[in-house]
DNA sequence: GCGGATCAC
DNA sequence: TATGGTGATCCGC
């Protein structure tokens, strides 16, 4: 309630354009000239009254309102307070202090509008014309000739045509931009066998050793691999040296494109740098941290994080606080980490925003497919799904479970994933996702999974417009991992984890009361207690509630049948599992219906596909023919 | 463990 | 007409 509605503390009123700075807040290389003011005009007129311009005023409201609180914080600190996080600040400091490491040298090397040099490299009509990479919707690159007009990476096409009339556009290509990216990487390899890839055009080295080896300096590293780079691709890049990661990706970013800029292995040149140094180019650091530093604090250089130390402890945690105080003392990414794996493996798509349920249940399948097909190519299973949902005003919500077996399997994902979309239902969606963690490989695992032969029945060619998949072939995540912050001690909590059970037991609950309460997903005893315990729930009479199958009226026996599908694979869940099955035990006690697919030994079934996957196969094959 | 956010590319 | 996809991390429950 503090500002007054009439009057916006910056910007609002007279001119509204100001206010509104969604994302292309950074200053990019190769947007100097530019008329920012009439950008910010053109990009806040092709925006106004959209729903992505609501959303993105709803969010600028919430981040106002973080700020507001945190001033508030701060204001309620005593002096005494102070003082005492001066201390604790001034501790800490000279921790980080004594952690710096001078000896290494880091190279980093970042492509010039890769994209866009690839395409004008493969056809060089364009060379010299505005490009944009990417779609209508939105650009992936664009060449520096386009960013004059402030046509920049991250904005919508159409909004790069109204700025730069002419402007060209290229569908990306991926596979050509990984071509390049490996003959880049061949290069980086003779310089530093461990680089640290970050994307198709980043990566990190440590010259230190070719420094020393070949008694040369840092500066002449940089200028031979870069000619190198161009001799081998035709292509130009910029490259930074410093003592460290973080600097250094500051520092490939000064004399782009095709410049290097090297800070020498020297303390006080290092704090020099960073004491004007705006806090938005470090690496971590992005808009809403930028406003919220200012704003709360009026911090907006490096240096100034270390004037306002205290007050960092204060009010952040304490690993943000230590990222930040790292920031100012210009410390950050001075040893080669582990190879990291995979954390989680997702898929997601945007499509014309929609509430036909039997749409969304399209979409999902198609997702699971991709997600199956994905986790098999890399031999994974997983236990936690979650399913990522856009509204058709931008808001977006997860939903996830964990299941007690690790699964990868395109109607385990779906059994999983369908209740989750089901219990949000309805409501109208532009994009839908589908992300598996808690991973495991599934080469160390014996019960292997055997479900791939069922792919075949679902398989729908599918026409993907994949412009923005990217080759992951390479992912060393960077944020905010610069310092040894060896305190990853993970507090394993005991917490006795109420594990969502079966969801597709529960599913099965579902009563004819088609739209029902808020589905008992998290409620396992629901399954137990009730009273028509095997009764599948068929939305408008031909959609499985559980999967989102399709059957005409008419096709009782094949509802029944697929019913039995799933409880088939219910059984097969906790059977992998191993013990703890009385709930599915007693729903198949209660059944009367005949059912093939009687539990086998406990034991030995994960091993045994054949008998546990016949009547399944068989029944998707009929299905399949039906329709 | 979940959900919302933030961030990078 | 129209604002992406993949992966990671952190914080507050």
């Amino acid at each position: 309630m503090s500002a007054a509605a009439g009057t916006p503390p910056e910007g609002g009123g007279d001119r509204p354009w100001q206010s509104y700075h969604t994302a292309y807040t950074n200053a990019k290389a190769g947007m100097e000239g530019v008329d920012k003011e009439k950008v910010q005009k053109v990009i806040y007129e092709m925006s106004k009254g959209s729903k992505y311009f609501e959303n993105e005023q709803r969010k600028e409201a919430v981040t106002k309102q973080k700020i507001e609180h945190l001033r508030a914080q701060c204001a309620a600190l005593t002096d005494n307070d102070i003082s005492h996080f001066q201390k604790v600040a001034e501790k800490k400091m000279l921790e980080l202090e004594a952690s710096r490491d001078l000896s290494k040298i880091w190279l980093h090397t970042d492509m010039d509008a890769f994209y866009a040099a690839v395409e004008t490299l493969e056809n060089p009509s364009l060379k010299g014309k505005p490009l944009a990479v990417g779609s209508m919707s939105m650009i992936a690159t664009a060449s520096y000739e386009a960013r004059k007009f402030g046509v920049r990476a991250a904005m919508p096409g159409f909004i790069g045509c109204k700025l730069c009339p002419g402007l060209v556009f290229v569908r990306p290509n991926f596979e050509r931009y990984t071509h390049y990216s490996e003959l880049t990487r061949k290069v980086f390899q003779r310089y530093d066998p461990n680089f640290i890839a970050t994307s198709l055009d980043e990566a990190y080295l440590n010259i230190t050793n070719v420094c020393i080896e070949r008694g040369i300096t840092g500066e002449e590293v940089a200028t031979e691999l870069r000619s190198a780079i161009y001799q081998e691709t035709g292509l130009t890049c910029s490259a930074g040296v410093a003592p460290n990661r973080m600097i250094a990706k500051v520092c490939s970013d000064i004399n782009k494109p095709n410049g290097q800029f090297i800070l020498p292995n020297d303390r006080e040149a290092v704090l020099t740098f960073v004491s004007t140094l705006p806090i938005r180019k470090i690496g971590g650091i992005g808009k809403v941290t930028e406003q919220m530093l200012r704003q709360v604090l009026g911090i907006s250089t490096c240096q100034e994080m270390l004037q306002k130390a205290a007050f960092l402890c204060a009010l952040f945690s304490e690993g943000s606080a230590d990222f930040f105080l790292s920031v100012g003392l210009g410390l950050g990414g001075t040893e080669t980490p582990e190879q990291r794996q995979r954390k989680s493996i997702s898929c997601e798509r945007t499509f014309a925003a929609t509430n036909d349920s039997s749409l969304l249940f399209e979409k999902l399948d198609s997702l699971a497919e991709n997600l199956t097909d994905d986790l098999q190519k890399e031999g994974l299973k997983g236990k936690t799904l979650t399913l990522k949902l856009k509204t058709a005003d931008f808001e977006v919500r997860t939903r996830a479970v964990t299941t007690r077996n690790y699964i990868n399997s395109k109607e385990d994902i779906l059994v999983y994933a369908t209740k989750l979309l089901k219990a949000e239902m309805p409501l109208s969606l532009r994009l839908m996702g589908l992300r598996m963690s808690q991973l495991h490989d599934e080469k160390d695992d014996p019960s292997t999974s055997t479900q791939k032969t069922l792919d075949i029945f679902f398989r729908s060619s599918n026409d993907q417009q994949d412009f923005f998949l990217h080759d992951e072939s390479c992912f060393i995540p960077e944020q905010r991992s610069f310092g040894n912050h060896s305190n990853e001690a993970v507090i394993s909590k005991p917490l006795g984890g109420t594990k969502l059970d079966d969801v597709s037991s529960s599913a099965k609950v579902a009563p004819a009361e088609k739209l029902n309460e808020p589905d008992n997903l998290i409620s396992p005893k629901a399954v137990a207690s009730s009273s028509k315990p095997d009764q599948q729930s068929w939305i408008d009479g031909y959609i499985c509630s559980i999967c989102g199958f399709e059957l005409p009226p008419g096709f009782e026996e094949e509802r029944l049948e697929h019913s039995d599908f799933h409880l088939a694979e219910t059984l097969q869940q906790e059977e992998a599992v191993d013990g703890t099955r009385h709930i599915s035990n007693e729903r198949l006690a209660d059944r009367e219906r005949p059912c093939s697919t009687t539990p086998t030994p406990k034991k030995k079934l994960k091993s045994s596909k054949e008998g546990k996957h016949i009547p399944i196969d068989a029944f998707f094959t009929k299905c399949n023919k039906n329709l």
